[in-house]
DNA sequence: GTGTCGGCCGTCTGCCGACAA
DNA sequence: TTGTCGGCAGACGGCCGACAC
């Protein structure tokens, strides 16, 4: 089962019915965001939800957080539905999961269930992502297409016409229609965009730094989606909860389903969001307990780049240790302390997560006659000599 | 201490400092809202506060949201601080509150404490309210200023001139200053504000419906405010939580600090709300052991007027009972149900709470050998002997 | 190959009194 | 008294190629 071809229902909280296209979300997203697919187990770590509530409220953690004793800092859960959805007003993209954390049993028959990875980030292959100009967004003019970007989403023009020009019909995430008069003109000749960019720019508050995405998908669709620059305090706090009380109702939320074993909704904002905090089972287990690290080795890491490709930073691992042994003792997220190759002063995070590196196995390892932190128990997990290498069908 | 005279400074979650206008926030809030006072003591409803959560997301409250079996329908608290803000992009009016539960001690010491009732909220003399027109709001002109509107707020024209005009700049919520061309012209002559209007309006996003506020204060100062139509589904649900997690949030914040005699803050928005959570003890004292109600009795209440200003519709009490009585149980939180005489289909609730009314005593009572739920001791505070009529200087 | 500009035309903004509700 | 309209003048939107980086 593949998220990208499938047209959810959302209902959200109001009830209203809205098909969103999964390419686009994902164009939106990033390349590096890939969904846990529904009916899978992942794996919660209310510590990097804690993340994403902080960024969004620009409001780090106070002191006056409680701890919840009870709650272990990750949760294998149930992965009951994954919905994409954006925002009406901003087209900011969230999905929103429904989680429910396994029981003592479920988390035992958890080594015989197959291995679920997740279908990897189906990112559209006929697409083009533009960093808007000044003249782009002004008043004065329209847009400029890239040259090789027109000539490959676009419908081919018919160049026999003086200018050559054509009517675009691109859908955006909300379902809603964009016209544009695409035309072939100038000297030196060049792709642009005319009547109804303007319309465009101004309704989705666009301006000079923000990134717009055109897709050309198979059924031969032209869809279109927007990615803000990361401005400054883009989000305001919210006039309806506290940050520290949204910090205690999302604790407070994940330490009762914990308890009950019953489900509950988180959303997941992968521009906001740090890390991913809802990983797939196998993916976790696969860093945790056939991954072998330790102090001095080197890995590599890939970060998104301003244009919407991946490329890979290397480091080398300092030390492995609790990100905030106060409040989350024996937590795995963010445990590898890294230095980073390019110093490009504190672009790239001081702390990752073991499953977001991938060690250089090929280069000669330091010695290490454990597999990291295979001494912790799993909380809630009796125990894990079920896994084997191979096992899970992950190599 | 007077809220109304006073510059707050507002540290909210970014540190920013705004000093905002009292007077304008309380024109924009309404004429019914009035902030209990900072150091005095209060009485907090979660019920009430969960119904704003539930206003501001367009959610009920589900069956999903556990019970706090500790956290009482009530909580006594000392008001640390109270703060006036402004949604940065809306111009939505909210305030913040700092609450501390009040310790078994410190209950006990309350009818020692004498009487708060708060300052009623001050609202400007020099002041008016229109609801803007579609020429008001149209590019094609600018905005009509109802005569007696103009000459009692704005200052006096130079009639001698042809036409009479000045220049006006008025100050909004956030300190932004706002330029207007004030002229007196036309036939039959009428005044009128012209150029720097239709800046105002789109950058407020005004729309046919939302009124404007002017108010020229005692320092001749003029201020500006909005206050938008009651447009449905103004408020998206957020892309941050889920309602339920929010929902979650906000009882346990109140249950922890309710444990813990600890301070939490909420945020009272007062054009969302359906009523006051936060009242002041007195207040609350008054409605709860010195007034005798019972079924059958007839009440006034206020309520808003469309244009700003205040009148009673008249009522009967129908019954006394629980609102909620699974989640609530023996909450005083809307217990009183009653009828209108006014039937407007549904447009006041059904349900009111004792200190929202004042009962007619005018009238000749029904038989009522006890004060209202006298026979119920308050939670957590082990007698009300201490309270007598005039105790507590209300009269 | 593409970002910005000057030139130019057409539409819309915005100020006016007329008129009617 | 005030909401809406037609008339009109000027500002700005928006399409074009020139030009430079």
């Amino acid at each position: 089962m593949s998220l990208s071809s499938t047209c959810f229902t959302s209902q959200h909280e109001e009830g209203e019915k809205k098909c969103l296209n999964s390419e686009l979300w994902h164009a939106c997203s990033g390349p590096l965001v890939s969904l846990p697919v529904a009916g899978s187990r992942v794996v919660y770590f209310p510590q990097g939800h804690s993340e994403q509530v902080a960024a969004s409220t620009n409001k780090n953690v106070d002191a006056d957080i409680p701890n919840y004793p009870g709650l272990p800092p990750q949760l294998i859960c149930q992965l009951h539905n994954v919905t994409m959805h954006a925002d009406a007003e901003t087209d900011e993209v969230y999905a929103q999961m429904t989680l429910q954390p396994l029981n003592l049993q479920e988390q035992k028959d958890v080594c015989l269930v197959p291995a679920e990875l997740g279908a990897p980030s189906k990112q559209p292959t006929n697409y083009f992502c533009k960093t808007l100009t000044a003249s782009d967004t002004s008043t004065h003019g329209g847009f400029s297409v890239p040259r090789r970007a027109a000539e490959k989403v676009f419908p081919p023009l018919d160049y026999s016409k003086q200018p050559p020009a054509q009517e675009l019909i691109a859908r955006d995430l909300h379902g809603n229609e964009w016209k544009f008069r695409h035309i072939f003109r100038g000297q030196p000749k060049r792709h642009l965009l005319t009547t109804g960019w303007s319309v465009f720019v101004s309704a989705k508050r666009l301006v000079a730094g923000d990134s717009v995405i055109f897709i050309w998908n198979d059924n031969n669709q032209l869809f279109l989606g927007i990615r803000r620059a990361n401005r400054p305090q883009t989000i305001m706090p919210s006039a309806v909860l506290s940050s520290d009380t949204m910090h205690i109702g999302l604790l407070a939320a994940a330490a009762h389903a914990a308890a009950t074993y019953s489900r509950f909704t988180i959303f997941y904002n992968p521009r906001a969001c740090p890390s991913d905090f809802v990983i797939p089972l196998a993916k976790y287990v696969r860093a945790m307990y056939h991954t072998q690290v330790s102090v001095g080795m080197r890995f590599r890491m890939l970060f998104e780049t301003e244009e919407s490709s991946v490329r890979r930073y290397m480091g080398t691992i300092t030390a492995i240790s609790d990100f905030d042994h106060v409040r989350w003792p024996n937590s795995n997220w963010r445990s590898v302390k890294v230095g980073w190759d390019e110093s490009t002063a504190g672009e790239r995070q001081p702390r990752v997560s073991l499953w977001e590196i991938e060690p250089l196995t090929t280069f000669p390892m330091y010695q290490s006659p454990y597999p990291m932190r295979l001494k912790r128990p799993w909380p809630g997990l009796p125990s894990f000599t079920g896994f084997k290498n191979g096992d899970m069908g992950i190599n």
